[in-house]
DNA sequence: AAAGATACATAAGAAACCAATGTATTTGAC
DNA sequence: GTCAAATACATTGGTTTCTTATGTATCTTT
């Protein structure tokens, strides 16, 4: 199973600076691969989704890059800056109390395991 | 506070399902009120995404309509078909397994009260 | 009588993601 | 030692979905 594609919509932003901020520094492929092992394959990240949303963060200021050479291979690596850090405590708790708010609404019990 | 418009992405089909699922039937302008209610004017509904949203599910036969008449005003009540009561099941269900998914991935821990 | 709430709806545009594609290097299996 | 798969970057075109703005009309309250 893997979720419907309109549910990552609008929490990509927020799961990638989160990961940035436990992991000090990331490049691109190892943030898709990260994601895919951390849901057990429910979560996979599509290049075409990640690189754009790298992007804008970085357009943004909220990350900065540095390239490093492995062999001949350029890997581009990605850290929050300091307003990137800020922006990512904001951006999880939202997501949070987002969280919170959908369960009222959609009166979700925790799971009796 | 109210959320960022991007968190509601992908989710308002399911809300709108789910109070369908819970109140029979429902007319548009109603949904937007309940919805602004219940999560206290931190989710507001506004009708250019209401409509579209109410359509398409008309259109994919997981509502039904019908028309009323209160003095001169039509007033359009929506109710889940049972295909669509199926599908709010599914789309409940796998909202809340990404809930906790998200969860574990931005380790977010219960807010101690 | 006017303003605000109720109630439907559409249209143009933006944002964000998906699928497909492209390039190139490195690793592992046979 | 060669070929497939994995690694690693990225772009483009298209679709979906929401926002903002607008439109029409009725009902209620002041």
């Amino acid at each position: 199973m893997n979720y419907s594609s309109e549910l990552i919509k609008g929490t990509l932003k927020t799961i990638v600076m989160k990961l940035l901020a436990d992991n000090k520094k990331m490049y691109g492929y190892e943030i898709t691969q990260r994601v895919k092992e951390l849901t057990f394959d429910k979560i996979q990240i599509t290049e075409g989704a990640l690189y754009p949303t790298l992007h804008s963060l970085e357009a943004d200021g909220l990350v900065t890059t540095e390239n490093e050479y492995i062999g001949k291979r350029v890997r581009k690596y990605y850290s929050l800056s300091p307003s990137g850090k800020n922006k990512t405590k904001e951006k999880v708790s939202e997501l949070a109390d987002f969280m919170e708010t959908m369960k009222f609404l959609l009166d979700i019990k925790p799971k009796t395991v």
